[in-house]
DNA sequence: ATGAAAGCGCTAACAT
DNA sequence: ATGTTAGCGCTTTCAT
């Protein structure tokens, strides 16, 4: 199974008395060659099945074709949507996707980053994980390498990035409760040091100032991006704190919270009303219904990987071009 | 930013007045250099943070490092935590994984296969497409290299494969909605081509029979892959035949009866109840909670990484090997 | 218009 | 123990 047959473009060549160069720009459509030869030459590649390996070429003009997503975890509605807008372009382009998850862990992040440094792709896109990021690495990929941050970004390193209305977002998820009748609210974000998520906080008590109502340092409440104390955390708050509206950074936390409002038979949205980012599609299924900052995932996967597109075919430098995409916000009854 | 500084083996080997293949031989810790000159050029390397580029290597061995997973779509609970054990295991391995989207377009999905055959990646994990299977790509492909298919196989093609029991969790998941009451039950069948959904279909139908419950030619809906028609399909079924057990082959068809029969006002589990072939993680706080046929996603996808890994490492012929890991059965409230 | 030859970065058989 | 040499498959000057 192993070794078949593999055709190349010196066996064209021998068979075709020709050398191998001539099959090569043939190949290629250069003008040199006469059209006769470049006729013969393509039906016979052609009728031998013949491709050339990619990473022959690879090696003299330094491009692979491949390019790599770096993101915390495949299972996640936003991500796999981000990746289908990244596919969707590469696929365009004719480039190869490879996919690594850092698991929200920053130690693994940087041991794949590292691995990307020396020829393996073409391009990276990255999207950050929670915890102490090593900024060294991420700058020196940058100059390296043709590199764009998105959704998650890296504050302090000068790249590309494609981002959403995050501040704004969260301004006006915040509003949404507030008008809906909320007077104490809170804000459960996840992972300290993820800039997104600092953002909606900033949005969050931006909003809450606005309106006049109080905060204090128990509005903002510290979870974990892995699930195992969230749990504990939310319950304490709920029933301690006794919050009747929150705002959830992610996803999961949003979950958690259902959970535990469950346990606790606190009611959505009679006793506390929930809104948070998410890209569910069925959140309108839950119990009760969810509503959620929608981001546009697919979007955001597609602006990044067109700008890294237009730095690989050179026509543009990447710099700190920055290209923000609005989240939208869908009304549920967990706001109702 | 492109053409930085890149290092190869053989500016470490005139730094250090070696000749290349000392240096490669160093790097690689072959018993034939001096423990004095490794350390050398280690140390050496090191300093310089070198690393071979994975693809010079690859022309002459042979070994990319890359794998290919060609799956439907990410964005779907079962594909996305098979990747996940994918991943596991390729990181362990020190591979790295491309992922291809075939979308249920089984022209794209051959168009994919076709440019994995000629060297891009070492081997191939593939869940099938939707739709008219290309059997000699296939058979191609695994003439060529290594190869296995996980979850949705062709049948035709003499290969390795990991699969679910089907037939057996549809029989237990017809059993239990009789077991709970239901005497007249219909299969939401999806994608006629896929062998996963006949075996489902079949275990369906056998628990039928074997329950003395009758069933017809209406018991089995055809439904599409893409959702357009699928609403109209699934409320014309519950209108007109009045099923009061359904067994979804996968997520989506439950989702879409779970709408339908919201805007038809038809009580789940009380007028109808539902089970579905799905790996959703907040299927509990759906309402209702949804009863699904969980399938072993992270563990299959592991399965058949691993499979394809022992090949690669010639350890053994992949052959026809199958591997089949059971699912399991969760009872919540749409069977209740 | 075609061909010979060098080289991309690395490995490995074959000297020394 | 170290070095020389010949490729892997392809592109690209530089002849012819």
């Amino acid at each position: 199974m192993e070794g078949a047959k593999r055709i190349t473009i010196r066996k064209i060549a021998s068979d075709l008395n020709l050398a191998v160069s001539t099959v090569s720009k043939a190949l290629r459509d250069s003008h040199e060659i006469s059209e006769e030869t470049k006729r013969l030459v393509l039906e016979y590649a052609g009728s031998l099945e013949y491709k050339p390996n990619p990473y022959a070429g690879s090696l003299k003009n330094r491009r692979t074709f491949n390019i790599a997503v770096v993101l915390p975890e495949v299972a996640d509605t936003f991500f796999s949507n981000a990746i289908n807008g990244i596919d969707a372009v590469a696929q365009e382009k004719g480039y190869h996707v490879m996919v690594y998850q850092s698991h929200e862990d920053s130690a693994r992040e940087i041991s794949i980053l590292r691995e990307l440094l020396h020829g393996r792709v073409d391009g990276v896109l990255v999207s950050v994980a929670e915890g102490g990021h090593n900024i060294s690495v991420h700058a020196e990929l940058t100059a390296k390498i043709p590199f764009v941050y998105f959704d998650r970004a890296c504050e302090e390193v000068r790249a590309a990035r494609v981002l959403t209305n995050d501040y704004e977002a969260a301004y006006l998820a915040a509003k949404h409760l507030i008008e809906r009748g909320s007077m104490k609210l809170i804000y459960l974000a996840a992972g300290s040091n993820l800039s997104i998520v600092n953002e909606r906080r900033e949005g969050f008590l931006r909003a809450i100032a606005d309106h006049q109502l109080s905060y204090d340092e128990d509005s903002v409440v510290a979870c974990t991006l892995d699930d195992s104390r969230n749990s504990e955390i939310i319950r304490n708050v709920l029933r301690y704190n006794r919050p009747d509206g929150i705002v959830a950074s992610v996803e999961k936390l949003a979950m958690q919270t259902y959970y535990v409002c469950r346990e606790e038979n606190l009611e959505i949205p009679g006793r506390v009303r929930i809104i948070a980012f998410s890209n569910l599609s069925i959140a309108s299924l839950l119990a009760p219904s969810l509503s959620t900052v929608v981001q546009p995932a697919f979007e955001m996967g597609k602006a990044a990987a067109s700008l890294l597109f237009r730095a690989l075919e050179k026509k543009i430098p990447l710099d700190e071009q920055r290209i923000v995409i609005p989240s939208v916000i869908v009304s549920r009854d967990s706001t109702a």
